[in-house]
DNA sequence: CAGCACGACTGGTATGACCACTTGACCAGT
DNA sequence: ACTGGTCAAGTGGTCATACCAGTCGTGCTG
């Protein structure tokens, strides 16, 4: 008997959710009116607190524009959303989106290899350190999760490496967007496990404070996930 | 007469800036524990409702923690962050932080070609009319400000020909950055007025499907920028 | 000493009232 | 015809209070 562990939602956040769903379907129109507070609560059958906590929330992340004395106003998330928005958007209904998937792929590869080269830049020997450590523990691990898991912590390092705000927050965005979907991944990138090569190449590179070269290396590294992801999106798509 | 708009920011607006200064200035450490809600309101002389929209947007934010029964603890943002706190990071009591600073432009830097090369390979001719119709309009200007409202219009349309959702956030999330600031950076970049033909070349790029040399033509629109840019952050510095 | 029960916290929700603001209609002046 | 003032209705913003629902430490109990 396999328990799943009972998630209890709170109120406001099953009505932010529903709310960010109704946005980015489209069910809400960009500069449609929500109905008022005191409405949503009473239809939805909850308190108003409630109602405005998720509401809050949601202009909180640029879907929705609320105007004191006026009505609250459903923007284009597409112009007003950030980058944190992109978890919510890869994963709709359970389902991955094969179109945000792919952009997600493509960033990394576009991103990936610049911040391998600010850390090569900035990390110097101590940094090829800990990424030898994480190496070594990937030569041990057969596990496809566990792999993947350690490649995330070899990117997490050299995130750090590049010592760059922007570049760690970007990170951390896409990392909580693919997390969710991690083990399910994990299975189609099993045969990457065991790959170490390219990893200790791209830190060797990093040893030497050799940029162009760390950015060349780090694009091998990401390459064959990338075209792994990339065929399986497709293979989905054709299923559909 | 230059009369400012009158700002009343709501008492939980005020809660949440507050909340995330502290945060963000490490006045409030990670893993520490936030006083209770009750005693939150107690203590500012507010609402427990309005203490809770605040907490649930910094919560939203991933600044903080909230565990029902327990205490609500602070995280690291520096890890659990996502991009859309950029804004809050890059001008903090009115100054504008120079490392975060030079971090925007790196990543700009890097991801701004690559957006390029994915408008040249997806936008078409019907983009470059799009482009074509903003260096037009930056032939007539003289204005500094209105000038770069126009350079991030034309970037604008070169991320809609990306066709990338995590581009698109990605510049949503910089350009939410870098505009309130923007006023400020036009006059440091005033020499750039009428600067239009790199622009033209990257169109020309773009209207070519000519991907690897609308790279190289974006990095060239991109570069003078940087370069003036990272020049008076490290004058600034000097100052300081 | 292990285990458990309980009490004192914590956050979550509900209610109803009132304040602050926007909107639109209407009405008076010019 | 236009400006400005007034007003009522509806909206979001805030408050006070009570109670529900979890967590956590403490001290009792076996």
């Amino acid at each position: 008997m396999a328990l799943r562990p009972v998630t209890r939602r709170s109120v406001s956040d099953q009505v932010f959710d529903q709310l960010l769903d109704d946005v980015v379907d489209g069910e809400l129109a960009a500069g449609e009116p929500l109905p008022s507070e005191r409405r949503l609560a009473e239809v939805l059958g909850i308190s108003r607190p409630a109602v405005r906590e998720a509401l809050q929330r949601i202009a909180q992340t640029g879907l929705v524009e609320v105007r004191h004395g006026g009505a609250t106003l459903v923007r284009d998330f597409r112009r007003a959303a950030g980058l944190d928005l992109l978890p919510r958007l890869l994963v709709r209904g359970g389902a991955l989106d094969t179109a945000i998937g792919r952009s997600v792929i493509e960033a990394r590869a576009e991103v990936g290899p610049g911040i391998a080269a600010l850390a090569a830049e900035r990390g110097g020997p101590a940094l090829a350190a800990g990424l030898d450590a994480v190496t070594d523990a990937m030569t041990t691990t057969t596990d496809a999760t566990a792999w993947q898991v350690l490649a995330l912590d070899y990117w997490d390092l050299l995130v750090d490496g590049a010592d760059s705000m922007v570049f760690r927050l970007m990170y951390n965005s896409l990392r909580s967007a693919y997390e969710p979907a991690l083990p399910a991944l994990a299975t189609l990138l099993a045969d990457e496990v065991g790959q170490v090569e390219p990893y200790r190449l791209l830190t060797a590179a990093i040893r030497a404070g050799d940029g162009p070269t760390a950015r060349a290396a780090a694009a091998r590294v990401l390459t064959p996930t990338a075209d792994t992801l990339l065929g399986a999106f497709a293979a989905m798509e054709a299923d559909r």
